[in-house]
DNA sequence: CAACTTTTGGCAACCGCTTGCCATTTGTGT
DNA sequence: ACACAAATGGCAAGCGGTTGCCAAAAGTTG
């Protein structure tokens, strides 16, 4: 303190300042603005809480030496990371890019690192990050959780997290809304004349692949339909082929199918068996992926706004973190769908 | 500091031991096991360090506390992060889909975190990244790399990276074989007759637009084709339109196309106008992106191990940080193309 | 101007783990 | 059994921040 007077007139010890070796480290610039390491500390989380001048004063010496605090000291002391890890069971499919793009845009606009961990559709996985990853991440983004409900429930206990595309009374959610989905889905199919309608089945373990049976099964029941069920099939395009001879097999001639990545496999091996879509056979997807609307013919699916479903899950998890004044956090958000009707579904034929 | 002692003792009053409560630190795996701290540390990082009995005890202690080192502790103290970051322009352009998902087995496979970084074409951006995110990675990936010859240079002196599809004589790079591509392309465009050739360019940032456009007018000069060039076009298909457009008015009758998405987005745009693909005009595209296989018609385009470059971005870059023995690191990766023909293709109009 | 309240800034103790250095043990050769 | 080398484990000093607590400084009030 006493050597403050001085200092001022110092200047010129270091020689040349600002060498560019190492990282400058907050007590460089403690030094600089002639400070303790704490006050650089505060001037930079609570500047209220400091001296406006010598705010300043710190500001321009981090400004001149171009100082970026350490995320990894600051998450040691403080106890957070300031990363969010977004689990997806497939970073091949294009849905969840569309989930990631979203997530990745609203955890930067609030300054939080994205962690990606695709668990490879496998409950273990992912249960193995979820642990792995407690320290190094703040909270957890499930997309499309395999976990059971138990396992869903015990991890939230320890750890924020949002479950998207995965109901879950125990953590916040959000979802799209299949019911209503496969319903208008089934609306469309009904007004074109078709009676005999299959579902395909992706995932047994994945909840919206349930819920869209389901809601499928009963609202098609209910409209007097003939119902059939084929798969489950792995979501990928390689399993269109068996999933549309088995869905020839059936006699249906209308086809919802749990996603696009699948019906659009299933459209490629349509055309090479030389049954016509739509006229032979209409086809519904679901999530309006990329390439939904270029394939061919471009497919009739079940259209949401994933990308903002991914900020939305952003959001939440951000509220739950940081629990602001007042405002309960939202347990759940339901994102709308409309079906996007192309060229993939026509009249039934006679 | 006095007190210290007695705090040692003082620990005790939580009674019960491995409350579940907070995350189990390497304190009370050495407290279980009866070893000091740096012990632990030691027996889990260099296991020939220590005592295989007091090892195999310390690994019972940590596999019944359930323990997992904080990454974060860890590289305070160790100066490493475990962590790689991987750049891209634009996490919408599926062409980087396959980048990320080959970087990130690979990392994973190494038990490093990938830090997922979307620049949206901006060489600020990837600067602002590189820098902030210095001391939070190891190092870095930067997929096509906007940053100019200096900046690279100058950023490759001070943080380890390597580069994707963006030549550099500072860093090791990852490159497909774009003149080979070309050519092969030429060559087939020239076999079925194509005397008038467009190329249409992407972002003119792109060091790999910038081979493109340059082999293909050598190779197409020299060929004695009429070479024509359109762009710059931002790489996605809703481009597309203009592009096609402006082709249409070149009178070429085969276009080369920066990308699968502009490629696609002509496609889209030329089936709207009625011009036939492949029988008024050709269209080839380049890397084979998710899609490429099923739009309409099939794109012929250029394909190359995607996935793979990325694996080997990260061998080259994990290579790097840590020197093995001898074998000096790999600059320069070049991935073989093959240009894959489908149905856009076709013999040249007379 | 004294008495008292606010501001402001420094001190020092961590956060959880790594690592250089040193004291003990243990092992080896004769 | 003895001298000496190798193996083993603990101590303590950080790594780069954050934060509770306290003292000095500045501002208020009558």
């Amino acid at each position: 303190m006493a050597e403050t007077g001085t200092q001022g007139t110092t200047r010129g010890t270091s020689g040349t300042a600002a060498h560019r070796d190492r990282p400058p480290t907050i007590r460089d610039v403690a030094e600089l603005a002639g400070v303790a390491t704490s006050t650089v500390s505060r001037a930079l989380a609570r500047p209220d809480r400091v001296n406006p001048r010598t705010r300043i004063r710190i500001e321009e010496a981090a400004a001149e030496l171009n100082y970026v605090p350490s995320s990894q000291a600051r998450g040691l002391s403080s106890g957070r990371t300031n990363a969010v890890a977004v689990l997806v069971p497939d970073i091949t499919n294009p849905f969840y890019f569309d989930i990631i793009r979203g997530t990745q845009h609203q955890l930067k606009a609030a300054g939080v690192t994205q962690l990606l961990v695709d668990t490879e559709e496998s409950s273990e996985m992912e249960l193995d990050a979820l642990h792995k990853m407690r320290k190094s991440a703040d909270g957890f983004i499930l997309a499309a959780s395999r976990l059971t409900d138990a396992q869903l429930a015990e991890v939230s206990q320890s750890q924020p997290l949002v479950t998207f595309n995965r109901a879950s009374t125990s953590a916040p959610t959000v979802m799209i809304d299949t019911p209503s989905a496969i319903i208008q889905a089934l609306e469309h199919l009904a007004s074109l004349g078709h009676h005999k309608v299959c579902y395909v089945a992706g995932p047994p373990t994945s909840w919206s692949n349930q819920m869209r049976w389901k809601v499928f099964e009963e609202d098609a029941t209910k409209r007097g339909m003939e119902v059939h069920r084929i798969g489950p099939y792995t979501p990928k395009t390689t399993s269109g082929a068996a999933a549309a001879d088995a869905a020839v097999r059936t006699g249906a001639t209308a086809c919802i199918v749990f996603n696009d990545l699948l019906a659009i496999g299933m459209l490629q091996r349509l055309k090479a068996r030389g049954i016509r879509v739509p006229e032979d056979m209409s086809i519904v997807g679901s999530d309006d992926i990329f390439g939904a609307d270029f394939c061919n013919p471009p497919l009739t699916t079940i259209s949401s706004p994933i990308e903002q479903a991914g900020r939305v899950a952003v959001s939440m998890l951000l509220a739950q973190l940081n629990p602001l004044s007042g405002s309960a956090t939202r347990q759940l958000a339901v994102m709308p769908t409309h079906l996007t009707i192309r060229e993939s579904t026509g009249p039934a034929p006679r």
